[in-house]
DNA sequence: GGATTCGCATAAGCGATGCTGATGCTCGTG
DNA sequence: CACGAGCATCAGCATCGCTTATGCGAATCC
């Protein structure tokens, strides 16, 4: 009687769903074809249900389901490991993830030693950390002043707000009503946005101002602060930013919903180290708002 | 190369701990002794690190670290089943889970159709209605005002506030603070409390209140609130209830923080039947602070 | 519209895994 | 110091899951 849903099958499920095929999600797992048929076939006998749906190769809704489980699942089994792995390891080359706008003057000066920085959106640097590919995440949103970003759970790590700042829409010069001291959110619903998923998310923004508006006019797929800022004042569409990273075009302090930029790092327990200085470090300075 | 961790042996290390012994995990699992000996020593072997101190049978550092995924994991595991199994099972006796103080007259007026009722606290709650054994769970707890309980997460489940009440300290008449209108819990943080982790956990109102104090005076361990309220009535430690359990001593209503009774709905995507309807029976009132 | 090809399913074979029962060994106990 | 409870080890064997080879159905192409 198997009981625990088997995670070899979970993986080359969701593989297979990416991959959108059996061979593909083969070659990727360094399996041959016929496993991965078998697996599939033994994952849906095992549940009772149809995952997929051949030709095309889709999920059903059931596989729909699956899905959702699979990926926080593979997600702790590898933070598990790494978990366990970290009481035992030496030190090595230091990996922090950060957000694209995670990094201020104040918390760039307390990386030191430390050896890679990579960029990652929020969920996917609290995956780094928890799997053991980084050390450190400072991971950034919008949320409400001092809330907690609603960073997805992926095992025992320390989570501290670092730093809250003010954010502003940014205007191109001319607009209507660039000369206004402020603004609220739902006066701005409806007009263009630029949609930038990897510096400041729409989705994100939507859901923590509770709003449904917001149309997006340019998608900017890059994750540069400074470019989704040009877009804005190049008239391309508003965009919202902390005030340290709108580096042009008009910006106006945002006033209704209240909501701030907030930064939080994110780590798992650390043996004594370097690492652990860097948390000394970026954690000393109290948490305050500071504007501009 | 194994990547993932292996959840039968996650299951056998748990429950190795939980029991204490080899020889009574394999009883409990339906395996040998020399089974469990494998496993773990193959868990080991994979993880590269001792988990167990052997005579007496404990978790080492490692191990306790192990420990803090196993459970998520493998609750986890058993919700994605569950999830999945959900989508072709036909109606069957509805169970409801429910938080000691969860309720009231109106959560229960709306509990047609309800086969089963049982009492767990908020984590069990969540847990049983993850991997299937409820369909929905009533969690309740205190928290800040329109603030939501901070509920484990399990998966993809629909969590609702559905009612929020006035909390009250209940002293013995003639204590010296009976007389007053309210009180602030700072103030009673030196006095002895009546300790029922199964009503309402000291912890948790230590960890919503941001406050160290709160000595504890009688132990109870039982889950009725009108037992709480008389051992409060009755000397043996204050309490802190929602208005409408504190059934006798003196109800002083808290001033400070600000913290109230939060009840909130959990449940998972639901097919239509018996227990969709509860939930709209549950969630058409709108969310509101019922006094008294 | 028939031939072709792409891609998943099935079959047979075989090595690896992981269980059981028997036995050895070690630490805690009196 | 001797005993016993309890974990480790061993040998044997069933099962599982992978690979290679092949079957088969559905789109595609001319």
């Amino acid at each position: 009687m198997l009981m625990l849903v088997d995670p070899h099958l979970l993986r080359t499920f969701v593989t297979v769903v990416a991959e959108g095929s059996f061979s593909a999600a083969a070659d990727r797992l360094g399996y041959t074809q016929p496993a991965v048929s078998q697996q599939i076939a033994a994952l849906e006998a095992d549940l009772g249900v149809p995952l997929l749906t051949r030709r095309p190769v889709r999920p059903t809704r059931a596989g729909e389901r699956l899905l959702e489980h699979a990926g926080p699942l593979l997600l702790r089994l590898r933070a598990a490991r790494a978990d366990v792995a970290r009481m035992s390891a030496r030190p090595r080359p230091l990996t922090v993830a950060a957000g694209p706008l995670a990094l201020s003057a104040g918390t760039a000066a307390a990386l030191s030693g430390v050896t890679t920085l990579r960029i990652a959106g929020a969920a996917e640097a609290v995956a780094l950390v928890a799997s053991g590919e980084a050390d450190l995440a400072l991971a950034d949103g919008p949320a409400a002043p001092s809330d907690p970003l609603g960073l997805p759970d992926a095992g025992p790590l320390t989570i501290v707000g670092v730093r809250e700042e003010e954010l502003v829409v940014v205007l191109p010069e001319g607009h209507p009503l660039a000369g206004r001291a402020g603004l609220r959110l739902d006066d701005l619903a409806d007009a263009l946005w630029v949609d930038a998923p990897e510096v400041m998310p729409l989705d994100r923004l939507r859901a923590v101002a509770r709003l449904d508006g917001l149309r997006t006019g340019m998608r900017y797929e890059g994750h540069d602060p400074a470019v989704a800022a040009r877009l804005a004042a190049a008239g391309h569409g508003l965009t919202l930013l902390p005030a340290s990273a709108a580096v042009c075009g008009v910006r106006v302090p945002l006033l209704a919903p209240r909501i701030v930029h907030r930064v939080e790092l994110v780590h798992a327990a650390l043996p004594p180290g370097p690492a652990a200085e860097v948390v000394r470090a970026l954690t000393s300075a109290p948490l305050s708002a500071s504007a501009s």
